[in-house]
DNA sequence: CTTCCACAGGAAGGTCTGGCGG
DNA sequence: CCGCCAGACCTTCCTGTGGAAG
């Protein structure tokens, strides 16, 4: 009962807290769509001039959208998408982002996940992918309305299923004599080089690039966001740090608002009422941080052994890492640790993917004669690294103690 | 110039799990 | 129940290669 009381106090004065600083945090989350979107008025124009012409029922030209991340491309689409559907009932917007785990990450799921959206449930598993096409293909037939398929990050969807999907899908029309448009965005630039001819021009039938944005921009971004976020009007400052910060991080505006919500986070869990410039100091370090360590903490037990080995070497200050030593020093975590050792081409695979996770920067160099290997660094602050080792020291994959003399580099 | 290291990373296929429709 | 399917995860086998050493 005592308990009870004390958590209830807890909670009360939680919610309390929270309603004096945020008035509503979704603002700063991309889950929001604003209504203004500053400096980005142009290309906004230049979607919607291209998508226009669906309302009468015409088929729209593909459209091809990048720019480095937090430029606001899906923002912008999304922003557009809305204001169409909200005036028409002749065009059916599917969005989709590529990258979401266990929904468009294969052939499969992604045909299930557009025959889904337009109202037809798909077993998640177990038909032949091809009865899923036939699906998807019967309900464009039946509904006959005007289909504009986003695609974010489409280069996630190539780089792991390849093109082959986008042909097919830019042939519907042919085929169905449906009106199905793609607009593909992605944030990599050199994505489409790699396409097939075929897809490559048909999906750039228009193509439409976001700069990033200077630290300016990125300000005015937060101040509009912020009025609306919070209670009060934040400090200059804070707003002009934040933006400096992920001006430097390529005009990310996600990790501005990121920034600036974490901080107001803190501030919140402090039980103060005013962000300043240190919180968004704080702020930065727990973005990295919280990141990080989610990663980790969520690879299977392979991958982080293959990061204990990492760690390791590090460790005993090993300058020139590569993936032969990793592998040494892996074979030893497993058999000490009763776990079974993969083969060095698998632990290669991994040592990739902790690359593009971020955790580790694995560059390929060659040393003349001494072969072709990749050169491998940690990317983690001593913060991060401290809170990695031990969350592996959890899974047993770390000691203290040193095991192992490692052949110097 | 050629040689050759220590891998990179593609291709194909195996094994297992969870789920389908009949 | 069966036979089949997608997908995760892994192995085996393989060809390709940048550049220092010879």
């Amino acid at each position: 009962m005592k308990d009870q009381q004390t958590l209830k106090e807890i909670f009360s004065g939680y919610v309390r807290e929270e309603a004096k600083i945020f008035k509503n945090k979704d603002i700063l989350t991309e889950k929001h769509i604003p209504e203004k979107i500053p400096h980005r008025q142009e290309q906004i124009n230049q979607i919607g001039k291209i998508l226009a012409p669906s309302i009468n029922g015409e088929k729209v030209s593909n459209v091809f959208i990048y720019g480095s991340t937090g430029t606001g491309k899906s923002v912008c689409v999304r922003h557009v998408a809305n204001e169409l559907e909200n005036i028409t009932k002749n065009v059916k917007i599917l969005y989709l982002n590529c990258k979401m785990k266990r929904v468009s990450d294969t052939e499969y799921r992604l045909v299930a996940e557009l025959t889904r959206m337009l109202g037809k449930e798909i077993p998640s598993t177990g038909l032949p992918t091809e009865e899923v096409y036939k699906a998807f293909y019967n309900i464009i037939n039946q509904n006959k309305t005007n289909i504009i398929l986003v695609l974010d990050e489409i280069d996630a969807l190539v780089k792991k299923i390849g093109d082959d999907i986008l042909y097919t899908l830019t042939r519907i029309n042919q085929e169905l004599e449906a009106k199905l448009s793609i607009v593909g965005i992605s944030n990599d630039i050199s994505f489409t080089d790699n396409l097939d001819p075929r897809v490559k021009s048909s999906l750039s039938e228009e193509e439409i690039v976001f700069q990033p944005y200077d630290a300016k921009q990125l300000q005015d971004i937060l101040t509009e966001r912020a009025n609306l976020a919070f209670s009060e009007p934040i400090d200059n400052p804070v707003i002009q740090k934040c933006a400096a910060l992920a001006a430097q991080e390529h005009g990310d505006a996600r990790r501005a608002l990121d920034l600036l919500r974490i901080a107001g986070e803190l501030v919140e869990r402090d039980g103060h009422k005013k962000i300043t410039t240190d919180h968004v100091d704080k702020a930065e370090d727990k973005l990295d941080l919280d990141r990080i360590v989610e990663v980790v903490k969520y690879q299977p037990k392979q991958s982080q052994a293959v990061l204990a080995s990492i760690i390791r070497l590090v460790e005993s200050d090993n300058k020139n890492i590569q993936t032969g030593d990793i592998f040494s020093v892996y074979e030893r975590i497993c058999a000490s640790r009763g776990l079974k050792i993969l083969t060095q081409r698998r632990v290669s695979d991994l040592v990739a993917e902790l690359d593009m996770l971020g955790v580790i920067n694995a560059r390929v160099i060659s040393k003349g004669r001494y072969g072709r290997t990749r050169e491998i660094r940690l990317l983690l602050n001593k913060q991060v690294l401290e809170k990695v080792k031990r969350l592996l020291k959890e899974n047993y994959l770390l000691t203290d103690k040193l095991f192992l003399d490692v052949k110097g580099g």
